[in-house]
DNA sequence: CACAATTGAATTGTGCGCGAGGTAATTCGG
DNA sequence: CCGAATTACCTCGCGCACAATTCAATTGTG
């Protein structure tokens, strides 16, 4: 629009690009959290609870690979949820460093609680999932997400050039 | 592509829009922290100072509009800004409650430094700045995710529905 | 003017993310 | 079989985010 130039208006791009995913990674957290509330998990917890609902009884360092959270996250999260009664920690028999974590009957409940969060999530988003083109926004904003996400962390794996 | 039905397609879809924010989010974060690193700031630090380079000695309650803060995140983070040399913080004459946030020389001087990060960044992203084509894309994803969190803050506003 | 309501910051407490350092268990090379 | 390297996790410290509370300054009202 002005004749500022190329650099501000680039820079202001970037900026609101950047700002754009941070701005909205934190509206989508505190939609999140009015909807966990009730359950009484944060929704990080919930992430690892979505892993352990498909695959339960896994080791830390899987629902790190999963998440892409290290044990220094997650070692005093898991914590939390253990205090909280949801999960349970033990080590494993063959190999005593690795600790698996367990759902406890209070966990595996809380799935069919949590079982609407979604539908709900994305309609508060502003999709509607009973129209298709609304889902493939939706499929297609992902994609966008994990294609950016796995180009910076290919590009800062590679610090050469 | 399975037959587990449509509530775990769209629990998993929806779980991966989120995911993948959450972990774009992340990337994004970790790429300009190493770009930020040498400069002594973080990212919400880094937001801070892109709105004062635009518009010097605003109060407290501008800067927390403008990146959607509270004192509870601003305050500890300007004092740390200011710890670094990098701000000021004045009483308004005018109004003794407000608090007013300058740019020292340094402050000033670090914007110079910092010119090129955007263009960094959207290289690292993926994005081909010369391409109109990447451009466009960039635009476009960038508009997504402002509706997103447009909408997603509207709805929490109305819990009537 | 007095006083209630409002506003702008600061403070407190909780929960992430993440880098860095530490420890115990396991594996690997000789 | 023994010592070194590796692995899995824990611990610590820092810096956000954010809710909730507090406090001082200002504004509005009778």
């Amino acid at each position: 629009m002005s004749s500022r130039g190329d650099d501000d208006n680039i820079l202001a791009l970037d900026n609101q690009l950047c700002f754009a995913l941070y701005a909205a990674h934190r509206a989508l957290t505190r939609a999140y959290t009015a909807l966990l509330d009730p359950l009484g998990v944060t929704y990080p917890q919930y992430l690892v609870l979505l892993v352990l609902w498909e695959r339960d009884h896994r080791p830390v360092s899987e629902l790190g690979t999963c998440l892409g959270l290290d044990s220094g996250t997650l070692t005093p999260m898991l914590k939390r949820l253990e205090d909280n009664g949801l999960v349970e920690r033990k080590r494993d028999g063959e190999d005593a460093r690795v600790v698996r974590i367990a759902l406890t009957r209070a966990g595996k409940a809380l799935e069919a609680k949590a079982r609407d969060i979604p539908v709900k999530l994305a309609e508060c988003a502003g999709f509607d999932l009973s129209k298709p083109k609304s889902v493939v926004a939706l499929r297609r904003l992902r994609e966008q997400l994990r294609t950016l996400a796995d180009t910076v962390v290919i590009q800062e794996l590679e610090p050469l050039s």
